[in-house]
DNA sequence: AACATGGTCAACCGCTAGTTA
DNA sequence: ATAACTAGCGGTTGACCATGT
């Protein structure tokens, strides 16, 4: 089986990304979509290679990303999905909306897994659920509740005023969120006011991230965007009328 | 103040699975 | 059936930063 050569080891930039790639990637993504990862550093001008770009737009660039601190609730969740999927991590970043495989597999590294070791000498149960009874402070205890409260909240999102007939799941929005939302919600056509308004709203986006790079390398750098795409999307889900989509 | 050490995380590497011709 | 190719995955690396000595 032939094996593609990686990174064509020569002319290929490597290392950090500047904020100008990161905006040529943005942008073209936005224009052409990603159908084709190999040929596309070419097409857009970048002097990467296809992996480099997927990587890159995978776990920075895409507008989906939650960045930020993993709250207790997550954490618990990896340690969890850790035990029974092992180390699976894209199995385990699919249950984590927002979380990539990647930033799940380093938190399970430089936390999750310390933490866990740590616990084992202080309790015979390792999810640390029912029976943790050590004292450090830079330890996350977690009791059945508000795994429980976790567990409830993460698996459904209200868009409706607490109408409860009327609650999807947030893996129901993010199936939603997912390809059709990006070819048909996220249209560069602008044969449409509605479409327009929505190219407007990405513009409105990428210039959200193009002040980010004041301050490149920020951690916080696109903590809004999530919910931005979630407003983006429940906007758009009123503007349908809901006559789209099937009752949940 | 200077250096050492450890933690964090973005990026890369190498492999496998899936797809296409 | 098989070779060529791509996408995706998990493991690893290394640069950067914070903290300790």
């Amino acid at each position: 089986m032939g094996r593609a050569p990686c990174c064509e080891k020569m002319g290929m930039k490597r290392g950090p990304w500047t904020p100008e790639e990161d905006q040529i990637l943005i942008n073209y993504i936005h224009l052409y979509g990603h159908s084709n990862w190999r040929a596309l550093p070419k097409h857009a001008g970048l002097l990467r290679c296809g992996k480099s770009c997927r990587l890159r737009w995978i776990n920075y660039l895409r507008p989906d990303i939650k960045r930020g601190n993993f709250t207790p609730q997550e954490e618990q969740t990896i340690i969890n999905l850790h035990e029974t999927l092992g180390n699976r991590w894209s199995a385990i970043a699919a249950k984590l909306p927002g979380r990539t495989d990647n930033e799940i597999k380093n938190v399970w590294h430089t936390h999750l897994k310390k933490r866990l070791n740590k616990n084992d000498g202080d309790t015979k149960d390792i999810d640390g659920i029912n029976e943790t009874t050590h004292e450090d402070k830079d330890s996350v205890i977690i009791n059945k509740t508000s795994v429980q409260q976790f567990s409830n909240s993460i698996n459904t999102f209200d868009i409706s005023n607490n109408n409860k007939d009327d609650m999807m799941s947030y893996e129901d929005i993010s199936a939603l969120i997912d390809e059709s939302f990006w070819s048909d919600v996220v249209s560069v056509d602008n044969s449409s006011n509605k479409e327009k308004k929505i190219e407007d709203d990405w513009e409105g986006l990428l210039d959200r991230n193009s002040k980010v790079y004041t301050t490149y390398n920020n951690s916080k750098l696109y903590n809004d965007d999530m919910e931005f795409w979630f407003e983006l999307f429940t906007s758009n889900r009123r503007i349908e009328e809901f006559s789209d989509i099937p009752e949940f």
